[in-house]
DNA sequence: TCGCCTATCACTTTTGAAAGGA
DNA sequence: ATCCTTTCAAAAGTGATAGGCG
């Protein structure tokens, strides 16, 4: 199996956003070592298992269905990670955060864009059921969040992660060391994501493509796979949906497509072999990285099925790890806190403003970039303002027992002692309110942001589903 | 009419309790 | 009595599709 080393403080260049579709990720037969260096900063290394599977999707455009009941991911978020403190505790959890500023839409074997986003939601922070664990736990195989699910209902109280359709997120995963989950260390607060996970939330499976890869990957497709159409169907009329006439092709027809595809599924579950590997230098503040290479980097993926030219292809290869924003993290140093108008934060302040890090950071930029490499698409009206988030709101379900606050770093001593820990496997809902005092004046992160209020309630974890 | 969403279907895998054996 | 393995039913998850909704 392919892995993906990914460390903290290190930003190699990204090889996803700019159509990889027809591009693998290199993979490299001797992964460099992971570079450590000073001593305050983390050795903690973060690797994306599957991430063969991940870049087969990645290439034709992953879409993830969200349902009113919530759904499971495929390919699963699987990271292992190494470099902790063996007998440290450790929380693992995942948040998505949109990738750009746009609703989309599926239309003659592409993604164009469909407008405006929809107002973010409040965020919701999966913390994965063995949290906290010991270092140890976590290192000693990779970590599943198997059971993570996605949803599109804003009502929902199972505590899954609520969605919009039509968007893309990318999911981030954050470890956090806490003795326990009442007196989190914000000084080992960490942050990685991974540009082959960028997904599309959809209802339905737009790209035929897609539905393939799914079908011949996910043992709960094998029924499909196996018979094709139901039966049942093959009785039923031959209404094509939702994206009528462009797909729904019968099993037997997608066999010989699949096999283009070079889908090898014993390799998604067998094979190991690394491919990738970021080493970590101390350098990089990683938020100035992600702000200063909006330029040269589109925020936002292109459609799947774009291709894109030069940059896309350099982005491929390892690149040095301090030139890109894609393979970013995020590390909270022990120091003081930031004022509340910096735009820019410097790694070691990137303890108080840790929320801004992974939003989309679009806006104009990203209309202008977004128009240049959809060259098929419709001129926008753009400018579009900002992602919208509601940080530090409660579970929209309101349900009592499960949104609490969790910690609140401007308090009097910051201990974030107000985790909630509830029995393993179980899900549980938390809302908190950090940072929400300044965050107004910390969201915005340049000048491309026009309404502070907008980036202002941007929250990491408005709420933690267990 | 179009695009998106949802309930339902038939199937599979996963899960966990119960039973049995060492 | 404890631990381990096996069995099996229930639960959960899958994509496809008809139909609803705005």
């Amino acid at each position: 199996m392919a892995h993906l080393l990914l460390c903290p403080t290190h930003t190699p260049k990204s090889p996803i956003y700019e159509g990889s579709e027809t591009k693998a990720v290199p993979h490299l037969g001797v992964p460099p070592p992971a570079v450590e260096t000073s001593s305050h900063h983390s050795s903690v290394v973060v690797t994306l298992e599957d991430l063969d599977l991940w870049n087969k999707f990645h290439q034709v455009g992953t879409e993830m269905i969200i349902t009113k009941s919530g759904r499971r991911m495929f390919p699963q978020c699987k990271i292992r990670v190494s470099g902790l403190i063996p007998y440290a505790k450790y929380l693992m959890l995942v948040d998505f955060v949109p990738v750009d500023n746009f609703r989309y839409k599926w239309n003659k074997d592409q993604w164009e864009v469909a407008g405006k986003a929809e107002p973010q939601l409040p965020r919701r922070t999966y913390v994965h059921p063995d949290s906290p664990a010991l270092g140890s736990h976590w290192m000693k195989e990779p970590i599943s969040f198997q059971k993570l699910k996605l949803t599109n209902n804003t009502l929902d109280q199972q505590g899954h992660t609520v969605l919009h359709s039509m968007h893309r997120y990318k999911p981030r995963f954050h470890i956090m060391q806490a003795d326990d989950p009442f007196s989190t260390r914000w000084s080992s607060f960490q942050t990685f994501s991974f540009p082959e996970t960028v997904f599309t939330s959809v209802t339905a499976y737009q790209n035929e493509k897609i539905t393939k890869l799914k079908i011949y990957n996910n043992p709960f497709a094998k029924g499909f796979r196996e018979h094709g159409r139901n039966t049942r169907r093959e009785g039923r009329g031959q209404k094509n949906s939702p994206a009528k006439g462009q797909k729904r092709p019968v099993m037997e027809e997608l066999k010989p497509d699949v096999e283009e595809l070079d889908l090898d599924r014993s390799e998604n579950t067998v094979v190991k072999e690394e491919s990738l590997i970021i080493p970590v230098g101390n350098s990089c503040p990683f938020w100035v990285s992600e702000q200063n290479s909006a330029h040269t980097i589109p925020a936002q993926s292109p459609p799947p099925g774009e291709h894109t030219e030069s940059p896309a292809q350099e982005q491929h290869t390892p690149a040095p790890p301090s030139s890109s924003q894609a393979y970013r993290s995020h590390e909270m140093e022990d120091t003081a806190l930031p004022g509340p108008t910096q735009d820019v934060i410097p790694l070691n302040e990137f303890r108080a403003r840790p929320r801004t890090l992974d939003l989309a950071v679009v806006p104009e930029q990203d209309a202008k970039q977004l128009s240049e490499s959809f060259t098929n698409l419709p001129p926008l009206s753009i400018p579009f303002p900002p992602p919208q988030d509601y940080s530090g709101m409660v579970d929209p379900a309101g349900k009592p027992g499960l949104h609490r606050p969790m910690y609140s770093p401007y308090g009097p001593d910051q201990s974030l002692n107000q985790w909630m820990v509830p029995p393993p496997a179980q899900y549980r809902a938390v809302t908190y309110s950090a940072f929400s005092t300044d965050y107004s004046s910390q969201g915005a992160s340049g000048p491309a942001h026009g309404s502070m209020a907008d980036w202002g309630q941007y929250s990491l974890f408005p709420y933690a589903c267990w």
